[in-house]
DNA sequence: GATTTTGTATTGTTGAACAATCTATAATAG
DNA sequence: CTATTATAGATTGTTCAACAATACAAAATC
C-alpha cells in the first residue's frame, strides 16, 4: 500500500482529483492486482470523506481500472490474457482505422515524429521507463490522426488498462525497446503517404507486441506459481 | 420533467439502478437537451439520497450522457453536429473493423439476420420506433462480429449518444426506415463471405445515415430558431 | 441600459448513523 | 481431523443533517 498521496490540480472537484490520483497510482503499479481498496482506509489516507471516495470509485470503475463489486467493495482490476487479447483487438481496429484516415501534414504526424526522436534519445540513455512512456504516447498520437475525440477517449481507456498489465510485470524494458526503430519506420511511411505500407507495419508491431506481452504475462504467472 | 420513475432490477446497487433508469429516460427523450438535472429534485423523485444520486451522476457523466460541471451541477448532454460527425467517424472505424473481422458462421450473423426479419415485420406494421430500435440492435450485433467486449462497450456508449441525438428530433422514422433493405443486403453479403462488398455497403449506409441525421438536426435547429 | 451589490438556491463535501452484507473466527457435528 | 454451522466483527451501501463555497437571480445603483 502506498503512502499518503499528493493531489493533482484543484480546478476540478475533489472526487475527480482523487479519482485521477488513484488512477495514476494504479497505472504506476502502486497497488497490487486484485488488491482490495478499502473505503475507510483510502478515504482516511487521502483525507476525504467516504462519500467523496465512493464518487471517485464510480469514475474509476467506469474506466475499467477498478472492479466495483456490490457489497464487497472496490478491487484493483487485474487484466489477464483474455483482456490483453481484447486490448490488442481494439488497438488493431482503432489504430488501423486511424492510420487509414491519416492525411498528409496532419499535426499528429509531427507529434509522432517528435516522440520517436525523444524515444531514440531515451534509448541511448537506457531510460527504459521513458522509452515505454514515449512509445505509448506515440500510439496515442497515432489515434489522433483520425481527429475523433471519442476514439481517442476509447483508446485512452484501453491504454490505461494495458498500463495496468505492465504494472503487474517485473521488467517491461523488452516490451518497448525493440519498437523504437519500428515506430520510426512507421512514421516515415505515413509522412510519405504510403498508407498500405504503414498499415502493414502497424499490424506487424501489434502482433509482436501482443505476443511479447502475453509471453511476459505467462512468465509472470509461472513465477507466481513458484512462489505460492 | 417526467413523473416518478420505476426502478430496474434489484441485483445491483441503488446508485447503478438509478443511473440505469436515468440513462433510459435520457435515451427515450424524457429530458430536454441541456436540461439541468437538479440533485435535490431528482433525488426526491427517485426517493434516494443526494449522495446516492451523485454516484449515479458520476456513472452517467462517464458515459457522455450527462455533463457534470463543477459547482453548477449536472446537465443533459446535447450532442450537436460536431458530435454527430465524430459518432459516425467512430462507427466507420469500429464497424468497418468488425465487418473485416467477420468470420463465416459467426453467431452474430444469425442475430443480424433475425433482426432484419423483425425489422421487415415492424416495417409492415409501420412501427417506426421498433424499426429504429431493431436497426440499432442490428449494428450492435455487427460490432459483435469481432468478439471484443471493449469495442462493444465503446460502441454502446457512442450508440447511446446517438440515441440522445434522436431523442432531440421530432420525427425519426425517415432516419431508420430506408435502411432495412440495406441491412438485409449487407447481411447477405456477409453470409456469402463477400467482405469487400459488405464493407462498401456499410460505408454507403454510414454516409447516408450521417447525412440524414445532420439534415434532421439542421431542420430542428431551424425550427427552434423560429420558435425563439 | 449596463454594472454592481445583495440575497437566495444549489452544489460539493463532510461526518455520523444504521441496516445489510460479507468475512473471519469459533463452535459443533460427523 | 475435516466439514458444517453459528456467531461476532468489519465493511459496504445508503441516509440524513449540516455547512462552506459557488453560482444564479433579483434588486439597487450608476
Amino acid at each position: 500500500m502506498p503512502v499518503t498521496p499528493v493531489l493533482p490540480a484543484e480546478d476540478q472537484s475533489l472526487a475527480i482529483q482523487v479519482a485521477d490520483r488513484i488512477r495514476d497510482m494504479l497505472i504506476d503499479g502502486g497497488f497490487s492486482p486484485r488488491e482490495k481498496l478499502s473505503e475507510q482506509q483510502i478515504a482516511s489516507q487521502f483525507g476525504v470523506s467516504r462519500n467523496t471516495l465512493r464518487e471517485a470509485f464510480r469514475l474509476l470503475s467506469s474506466q475499467g481500472l477498478v472492479e466495483h463489486i456490490p457489497n464487497r467493495g472496490a478491487f484493483v482490476a487485474a487484466p489477464g490474457e483474455a483482456a490483453v487479447l481484447d486490448i490488442y483487438r481494439v488497438r488493431q481496429v482503432i489504430q488501423r482505422g486511424a492510420v487509414m484516415a491519416a492525411g498528409p501534414g496532419h499535426p499528429a504526424l509531427a507529434r509522432m515524429r517528435e516522440l520517436v526522436a525523444q524515444a531514440e534519445a531515451a534509448l541511448g540513455l537506457s531510460d527504459w521507463q521513458k522509452v515505454g512512456t514515449l512509445n505509448m504516447e506515440f500510439h496515442r498520437a497515432m489515434v489522433e490522426l483520425c481527429d475523433s475525440p471519442r476514439l481517442s477517449t476509447c483508446f485512452d481507456l484501453v491504454l490505461a488498462e494495458l498500463r495496468l498489465v505492465f504494472g503487474q510485470l517485473d521488467d517491461t524494458a523488452h516490451l518497448h525497446e525493440p519498437y523504437v526503430a519500428l515506430n520510426k519506420s512507421l512514421v516515415i511511411a505515413l509522412e510519405a503517404g504510403r498508407i498500405a505500407d504503414a498499415v502493414a507495419q502497424l499490424e506487424t508491431y501489434l502482433l509482436k507486441s501482443e505476443r511479447a506481452v502475453l509471453a511476459a504475462l505467462q512468465r509472470q504467472k509461472g513465477q507466481v506459481r513458484k512462489l505460492a
